[in-house]
DNA sequence: TCAATACTTGTAATTATTCCAATTACAATC
DNA sequence: GATTGTAATTGGAATAATTACAAGTATTGA
């Protein structure tokens, strides 16, 4: 009960970000944290739900969406939303797009040029823009590798 | 039955790419598209069945939802989420964006300046781009004149 | 007209998420 | 170190959105 851990880069991040807030630090909140940044495949809740209970089996699916809001309050973690099915957490704060593959459903980083600003969009009088978001659909390089290179399976089995 | 409706641009269009896909035309399908087409504000799901309600009084949801899913598939109508909530329907097909006011949750369409193009984004090798789409977020000319104190002046229409 | 098939309908089931009330943990103070 | 007020966690129930299914109805083509 006394082993102190190391103040890692994600403990100082996290901490000062609650702060910020008037949040608490707490050993679940870390431990979502840090499912989110080993594997930055933009989960679903429950894929943090059960990744995380690997190392922590006692957490609960309501801690896991508690967490996840929490860490989106604060600014660690963006929600992203594709298609019908459930929210997905990033855990990338950099400026970039989402790139969704069609075929496996993959979700991949795009970085941003930086520096590339947004794009010229002509706004209407009136509207305040705050934030802008490009998602890209299409064929990832494994999926797009499967379709040229063996002949365009069209009667591929049923998914 | 009897009454034969003209052939509008609505029906031709519709006959027409139900055809390419080898569906039927149903009065339903018409009547869904139809809503759609007279109210452009992104509606869910719900939404168009109220609206569908009112002149069809017997149309169910579950139609509502394979009418939405068809026009979807044959190309006449997209499908945009958005945060956690429904799926939204807009039928829309120019090249456009779409704006999501933080305050109202108002959905609005930003016309793409035409031949504007992509935004320039260097994809890393081996992906192959079919789409993209730029969301917006920010605060609608209404919203935004109520923030900064100014009277409902410029704004005018609402939605 | 009749059969084959597509479409619609109502309902049940599923999925994703939120809500809530009861604990439990934490931080500050005594 | 005990006390206390507050925040966080937990499990389960509730809700919202969507999908699945089985039965009835409409449409098309022969």
């Amino acid at each position: 009960m006394s082993k102190k851990l190391p103040i890692d880069f994600l403990d100082e991040r996290l901490n000062q970000q609650l702060a910020k807030t008037g949040l608490r630090f707490t050993v679940q909140r870390r431990h979502v944290y840090s499912v989110l940044l080993a594997k930055r495949d933009h989960p679903s809740a429950e894929e943090v739900f059960i990744r995380a209970k690997e190392k922590m089996p006692d957490i609960s699916m309501a801690t896991v969406y508690n967490c996840l809001d929490t860490l989106v309050q604060c600014g660690l973690v963006r929600q992203v939303n594709h298609e019908r099915g459930a929210t997905r957490y990033c855990s990338n704060m950099a400026e970039h797009h989402h790139f969704y593959c069609d075929e496996c459903g993959g979700a991949f980083d795009i970085d941003a040029e930086p520096g590339s600003g947004q794009p010229e969009i002509h706004m209407p009088p009136g509207f305040v823009m705050n934030h802008f978001e490009i998602t890209l659909r299409g064929l990832c390089p494994e999926c797009a590798a499967k379709q040229t290179g063996v002949r365009r399976s069209v009667s591929s089995s049923a998914p």
